[in-house]
DNA sequence: GTAATGTCTTTTATCGGGAAAAAACATTTT
DNA sequence: AAAATGTTTTTTCCCGATAAAAGACATTAC
């Protein structure tokens, strides 16, 4: 008989003094259970652990559940399917998010919301009493999060919130067009046999397919989007240009999710900027890259500055 | 009688269980040593938190210890110096040093010694034991740190250095050519009226006196430099501009420390380039900043570059 | 009545502890 | 002997607790 590993026993316990919560295996046994439905029988540990993206201990801890729950049969290295998954079978998908993410949802919420004016300051402990979750983590992620440039730290004090204005929106815009037309430059006189050259064709022909179905698809564009684009600032080869689009897609994210006014008109005039855009690369013109990439970083603006309320100015220092 | 505040006890009781040091008192304690050698009497308790930067809480604390150990009388509002500081009175330096200051300086002597080769992991619970601190303030440590791009974390894993390597060196001043020549040209588009021409004339001054006296006061002018580059950053009204100037200030912080062959030669070339840098931007000539720029910029990066052995990692002096 | 001082409360910084997850080591299987 | 499985150790993540430091409130002095 086969001990039942602590990893995936925990949160069937009395929720007491718990120290850190089981998602990542919580969410690695759902994914698991969508491979299941592809095959008859898995392959051995450290593969599924590659797959899954987690470590070996976590996979037998997976094997262990679908073992009690009948969904495998497993004997060292025999792992047969029993059955194909139930909705039961998966853990909630909330359960599946790590602490950082709750987190960040949480102050995202609380920072777009209605009252959030520039120059509130930030309580570490009352964020953490909100969101239920201990001071240490609620530290940590503002400290993470700092390199947005929404917050700022007063040294041995408190946090000061510096708000989501249209000065915030302007300043990331200026960034982000400086990088990318440089990094757009840089792609243009990567050599005919980069791997690059594959994945524009790749994206050329997902855009293509989106733009043929945009009617129905268009909130498919921002995962496209982002895709896109790292793909371009990848080419700067510098580390600080490629960071720094990790700040635009947080940006982006969060305005997709709240601006969801004229969406599929945006995203259809997007689509095809972005064709022209990659056209522009194939051609390998500088100067028609440079017109691509300005017209479509221009469009960009515009809409995340038309997202930001007037009301929500800075304050005059 | 007045009770011994909380404060000013730290570190005299037996070193058990001990939460957060007091190096904020020692600091500002030694800062108000030095405050007391001008003055008879000491200003309110407000008015001295603002000077030092703390709170009053920490400045009673100051005035409670200074009493004790007869450095002044303190009734209520009257604070009268009684005698002047001596070497015993102040606090041990090293005590003064922030908990960050102590693990920055500790990581960075590490990351520049022998056998720090790229692709190393790097050890939180090791770091911790190694340095005497908490795991909880190593790890808020390389968070923030991760920002300079030397650390890279692997997701619910360890973290990996990325090494200061040439490539680094390459990528770092790529992003501040940009961001400086940038906030060059938007300085001289600032208005005749604003601070910053003051500022620049003092900075010119202050130049004038370095150089004449060059070979004595050679050092000192790195602090120069960062207070002259942040002037023209600050121009750019850009806070990811401004900020970027912090990794650009971390890295050449540690760069002047170990490195200083040549020292007394390069700062003298570094202050005649900065005193052309400052002529051009009075000209308020866009191509004339451009120029003086460009030229100060690369041999800046020359500097840095020389002082890193291609394919090896750099070594303390 | 304003601005200081005196007192009390709240928040931040840091540690140690414990569960989750990774990683290392030992043993088997093919 | 290579690669899997089984077992043990280490490290990461996160919480609660506690002293330092900040901040708020109450009182007094000018």
């Amino acid at each position: 008989m086969r001990l039942k590993p602590a990893v995936a026993s925990a949160g069937e316990a009395t929720g007491q003094g718990m120290s850190k919560s089981n998602n990542v295996y919580k969410d690695a046994f759902n994914r698991c259970l969508r491979l299941l439905d592809e095959t008859k029988s898995l392959p051995s540990e450290p593969e599924l652990g590659t797959l899954l993206g987690v470590s070996r201990t976590t996979v037998r801890s997976i094997l262990s559940r679908m073992e009690e729950t009948g969904l495998i049969d497993w004997n060292k290295r025999n792992k047969t399917v029993l059955r194909a998954p139930r909705p039961e079978d998966f853990f909630p998908e909330e359960e599946t998010d790590s602490l950082a993410e709750i987190i960040e949802r949480s102050f995202m919420r609380r920072l777009l919301a209605e009252g959030a004016e520039a120059g509130m300051q930030i309580n570490e402990l009352e964020l953490a009493r909100e969101i239920g979750v201990g001071t240490t983590s609620v530290r940590e992620f503002l400290i993470r999060f700092s390199r947005f440039g929404l917050i700022e730290k007063r040294r041995n004090s408190h946090w000061v919130l510096k708000g989501f204005t249209r000065a915030f929106a302007l300043e990331l815009t200026e960034i982000r067009e400086m990088f990318e037309l440089r990094s757009a430059v840089a792609f243009v006189a990567l050599p005919e046999d980069s791997a690059v050259w594959v994945d524009l064709d790749m994206l050329e022909v997902q855009h293509r397919q989106l733009a043929s179905e945009i009617a129905t698809r268009f909130n498919e564009f921002s995962e496209l989007d982002e895709r896109f684009h790292r793909l371009i600032h990848r080419a700067s080869h510098n580390r600080f240009i490629v960071d720094f689009y990790d700040v635009i897609a947080m940006i982006f994210h969060y305005h997709y999710q709240w601006n969801k006014a004229e969406e599929r008109q945006r995203n259809e005039v997007a689509v095809q900027e972005h064709l022209a855009y990659i056209a522009a690369l194939k051609s390998r013109d500088p100067a028609k890259v440079d017109a691509a990439c300005r017209k479509h970083l221009k469009s960009a603006r515009q809409t995340l500055l038309s997202s930001i309320p007037e009301g929500r100015q800075a304050q005059p220092a």
